[in-house]
DNA sequence: GCGACAG
DNA sequence: ATCTTGTCGC
């Protein structure tokens, strides 16, 4: 019953995501010196919008150990669709899917630029993502889809609970002092707790290393440097 | 009808 | 996503 094909219309991917939202995969924990990847799409310089099917798109992808990059990947495609919130997957679900296999040594859980729990069918890309790649994922947002929290005080590590309908599903978290918090998102195979863990021991910077790491790879291969 | 709305 | 000016800090 394992999909492979990523859906390619919105009415397969939200069935898509009704089955998601109702699967309950073991859950993951991290152990010590974990590797950790983490996965970004880069659009052109100056696209505005929610852009159209068709739109090229550049996907970078890292691994870390503690503080060592293990390896990277790059790849490009075209956009399946526009952008429309609850629906990223259509957008950028299948370039991501393709630069994670790209890596020579896969990770143990996958950072995503994307919500998780946090989304109409409790099924954003960051689940949807891992499920696809057999993978444990966590989100990482700059901002909530649906879901609501206070942001923490400003300290480094300080958190605060994101809900939704009443359920926790993701939580503020400050990784810089004197920066905005980030959104830490549930994912595939893990809850806002274990999401946190594994966020705040790769946070050398606002956006955690892999996550930041895969972006500037992204960016490079648009610009042709790759 | 209007605004909000992961990237 | 992407653009944006200035500002602070290493």
């Amino acid at each position: 019953m394992n999909k492979t094909e990523w859906p390619a219309t919105v009415e397969a991917l939200m069935a898509a995501q009704h089955e998601l939202a109702a699967a309950g995969p073991e859950p993951w924990r991290p152990a010590a010196g974990p590797l950790v990847g983490g996965c970004f799409a880069a659009f052109p310089k100056g696209y505005a919008g929610p852009g159209a099917a068709g739109d090229p798109v550049w996907a970078g992808a890292a691994v870390y150990q503690r503080r060592r990059r293990v390896c990277h990947a790059t790849t490009s495609d075209t956009a399946g669709s526009p952008y429309r919130p609850g629906l990223l997957a259509l957008r950028v679900g299948p370039v991501l899917d393709a630069v994670v296999r790209l890596l020579p040594r896969w990770p143990d859980v996958l950072l995503v630029d994307a919500t998780g729990r946090d989304h109409p069918r409790r099924a954003g890309l960051a689940v949807q993502l891992g499920a696809m790649l057999d993978l444990p994922t966590v989100g990482v947002t700059h901002r909530l889809l649906l879901a609501e929290g206070e942001w923490p005080r400003d300290e480094r590590g300080a958190t605060s609970p994101v809900t939704l309908a009443g359920d926790v599903v993701a939580y503020w978290l400050r990784t810089r002092q004197g920066r905005r918090p980030v959104a830490v998102h549930a994912g595939w195979r893990t809850d806002p707790d274990v999401a946190v863990r594994v966020v705040s021991a790769c946070a050398k910077h606002r956006t955690p290393t892999p996550l930041r790491e895969a972006r500037r790879l992204a960016r490079a291969a648009r610009a042709g440097a790759l």
